[in-house]
DNA sequence: CCCTGATTCGC
DNA sequence: GCGAATCAGG
């Protein structure tokens, strides 16, 4: 296997998204964590929380002698907080749909409801809602509930995306590019799993037809979820 | 044990 | 340049 044009694409896009090191490898196919991190590094691309390196200097800091052991403050024994899972990948750009106010503000003209009555503002005990989350971390729908904005597929696992008769002509992992819908079809993992493929609404990662199912009108804060990145193909800032 | 990324070093 | 071996932390 060599490290061709779009391995090394996928291995970047992959690898900023925050994919870890066996995953991409397993994504990419034949080929093994270690390469793909020797690659990455080769590449420039390191910015990673690293497990190991965040209290570096342990090897190869000979001269470091402690001066004296005295009272020494430990106030400042902070090391280095790292708010940094490896889940990153700002979802997609901008969202088309632009909602109103999300803020619950009062009316500023004073035109408010033309009836003076009871109920003013309605009370809206914010009722704890049960939701019942699927599989994949999905939240499914209540009944008589709008579509929530739910992320397509968000994968956990990648799957590699290997030859098989069942994706034969589909848009395979490999034939994503800038210019294909990444809008996935179907579940990681199942034989005829692939994306969507077709030519995307310019300055998104879907077609047309999919940015309307990716972008939707915004939740109450408190109902929205942290969007699982999509796989790849993250945010291509144009 | 499993996982992670970093580094080394022979090829 | 590549990646297995190794290291080291979680």
């Amino acid at each position: 296997m060599s490290w061709t044009e779009e391995r090394i694409g996928t291995l970047t896009r992959m690898w900023e998204s925050g994919m870890t090191a066996s995953q991409i490898a397993e994504e990419l196919g034949g080929i093994s964590r270690n390469a793909v991190i020797g690659k990455a590094h080769r590449l420039g691309l390191k910015p990673r929380p690293s497990p190991v390196k965040a209290n570096a200097a342990a090897t190869a800091e000979p001269a470091v002698e402690k001066p004296a052991p005295v009272a020494e403050a430990p106030k400042a024994a902070t090391p280095a907080p790292k708010p940094q899972p490896p889940v990153a990948a700002p979802p997609p750009p901008p969202a088309p749909v632009e909602t109103a106010d999300e803020d619950e503000e009062e009316d500023v003209f004073g035109e408010g409801p033309a009836i003076p009555s009871t109920t003013p503002t309605a009370p809206v005990p914010r009722q704890p809602e049960l939701r019942s989350v699927g599989p994949g971390g999905f939240v499914r729908q209540n009944p008589g509930e709008q579509a929530p904005p739910s992320t397509p597929a968000p994968p956990r696992r990648l799957v590699p995306a290997r030859p098989s008769e069942a994706i034969a002509g589909k848009t395979s992992l490999l034939d994503l590019n800038d210019r294909v819908c990444k809008w996935p079809i179907g579940h990681p993992g199942e034989p005829d799993f692939h994306f969507c493929g077709d030519k995307v609404n310019p300055g998104f990662p879907y077609c047309v037809d999919h940015c309307g199912h990716a972008y939707q009108a915004q939740l109450p804060r408190r109902d929205r979820r942290p969007p699982p990145p999509l796989p790849y193909g993250g945010p291509r800032v144009r």
